[in-house]
DNA sequence: GAGCCGTGGGAGATCGATCTCCCACACTCT
DNA sequence: AGAGTGTGGGAGATCGATCTCCCACGGCTC
């Protein structure tokens, strides 16, 4: 009833542990053809699976990348883990995804317990550009921790994000392009870095006056409650920019609701390019994130020499993807 | 540079390595209260963390518990790993998520790895009833492992599920007590046993004959196809059960861009009661499944004795809530 | 045919923690 | 005082894989 070892398996196939491990782990060094095949043969007939802690302890990796994210209920946090999944997976190694549950202490937590040797290097997605720092410091210090899509304040590692100044400016010129010039800006969750970077990237584009609405987090409901303060001010906007999808929807839902007509009285952008955007009469226009190029940056940072990951932050691309909700005659 | 052992806490704290180990691992065995507080110094000094890999080596435990889900795009399988991710970390444990892409394939990849000793016990939120019990009962042979709102043939292991049959007549008794008597089911995803039992359920209550809409999956792409075919047909029917909120969500939007009055017209109710729900106007009635109870049952189930573990399906009450979809007067 | 070299198999050390003993010491009881 | 008992520390074995040698063997050269 206990799972066969090594051993058990060397002994079936009349060789050595060293020739069985040989052939198994794909060690590169020659083994006669007829061996391998009785090791190979051996190890399927009693059904052995390597002992993952023990050669772990051994080889001092696991094959395992960790990332923790922000929140698993927001659908860009699930896409970015599956964006990474996936090249982990294609370079086959296996991704272990942590949700922090918006609270740096879980965070922390999770940063600490994925470290003591669960994983080979650690993806983080921090909760908070001022307090997530610490924690991330102290991980980079010992296993190799690349920032995604957000950065955080003396993390002391490298950050792959998006461009977020770019997005804006993209979000403002395709609006204005349109003819709309009275443009507000829903941001929520200014303690993250990404949240801060678009409303700082609004009030440069449109000056310190300019409409805004300030939320605490990404979802929905504060959507929703944003909703209700533009529609109040329906005379004064034309356009709203998002911060984030989830706000677009709860925002749009509320409009409607108010009898405020989309895009024809106020046109809505929504940010993170997610499925849920697809959900509402009419669709939203969003920013889409390069999210497999950023993963596949991000790994081989994870990879590479420390040296390359200094305390700094690289910006990708963002692109605009044009919906119902901005230009009623876009295509879906 | 690299990781302090427990050994160089023992020697920074002039004990043996046995002593630094009673002490940090807690064995129930008294240590001088003079000698425990030198090590607690020495490993706070010296940064120590347990290797991973070298206790579970050792102990053959690791602690964590993993549960396989068919896809974290559906948010009812975030919030489903997020009530064992909160019982798991009660229990001082920790839970690693795997998302199966709703791939039989990459399902059977992800309890394999998984297995290879990284968990303690496994959950499996199986993607098919027909085609998942394999490599369940494969897994079920090596380590404890627990079904979790889905069952699947063969699998060899119990099931902890919701009770699918009660579920769909507590939502038919609300609508027909509404008066709606002419109603349709739209489901998804027969192929698992959720999909299947609901169908099954709506069948024996409503006879053979009664109108359904199958879909392949539960998305809200299929909701919105869902429902141009119940618009079509709107003069027929005048509530809809949607077999997931997903589902729901879909239907309910694309309805309205038909003029489809929610609930005047139609009243429609989804399932699984997820945040989603409340993104639209009106909100919708669905069904909520007693998760943090499963949770509770399906993680002792795991701990308990194998013979607990037969292949059979518990099936947990499910609870209305009525929300303006069916009941215009209800509040949210 | 003796020495060399290349090839490939195996014995034993090793990774870092925990567990199983055994032993020293102090204390009690007769 | 000597034996018995209990407490707590330490040496060494152990978990299961991989890695580092070393060695045997066969073929080659001169």
């Amino acid at each position: 009833m206990t799972a066969p070892r090594l051993l058990d398996v060397a002994a079936a196939a009349g060789v050595s542990r060293a020739t069985a491990s040989r052939v198994l782990a794909g060690t590169p060094r020659n083994v006669d053809p007829d061996l391998a095949r009785r090791v190979e043969e051996a190890a399927r007939r009693l059904g052995y699976r390597t002992n993952h802690s023990a050669r772990a302890l051994r080889t001092g990796t696991t094959g395992t990348v960790g990332v923790v994210v922000p929140s698993l209920a927001n659908p860009y946090f699930v896409q970015l883990a599956d964006a990474l999944a996936q090249r982990v997976r294609a370079a086959g190694g296996q991704l272990v995804v942590s949700d922090a549950a918006n609270s740096t202490a879980i965070e922390a937590e999770q940063i600490e317990t994925l470290l003591s040797g669960r994983v080979d290097g650690l993806l983080v997605v921090p909760v908070s550009a001022a307090a997530s720092g610490a924690a991330v410091r102290a991980a980079a210090g010992r296993a190799p921790v690349v920032l995604f899509d957000r950065w955080a304040h003396g993390s002391g590692t490298v950050a792959v994000t998006l461009d977020n100044a770019a997005a804006v400016r993209l979000l403002l010129d395709h609006l204005e392009g349109l003819g709309r010039h009275r443009i507000a800006l829903v941001a929520a969750d200014q303690a993250s870095s990404s949240g801060a970077e678009r409303l700082a990237a609004f009030t440069a584009a449109r000056g310190a006056g300019a409409a805004t609405v300030l939320l605490p987090s990404f979802t929905t409901d504060a959507g929703r409650t944003a909703g209700r303060r533009i529609a109040e001010r329906r005379a004064e906007v034309d356009a709203v920019v998002c911060g984030a999808d989830v706000l677009a929807v709860g925002l749009v839902s509320t409009l409607q609701r108010s009898a405020v007509s989309v895009p024809g009285e106020i046109a809505v952008t929504g940010f993170d390019d997610t499925e849920l955007l697809e959900l509402l009469d009419p669709p939203i226009t969003s920013i889409r994130h390069p999210l497999a190029d950023m993963a596949e940056r991000a790994l081989a940072l994870l990879q590479g020499p420390a040296a390359d990951r200094a305390e700094e932050v690289e910006r990708f691309a963002p692109q605009l993807v044009v919906r119902a909700s901005t230009d009623a005659d876009a295509h879906a």
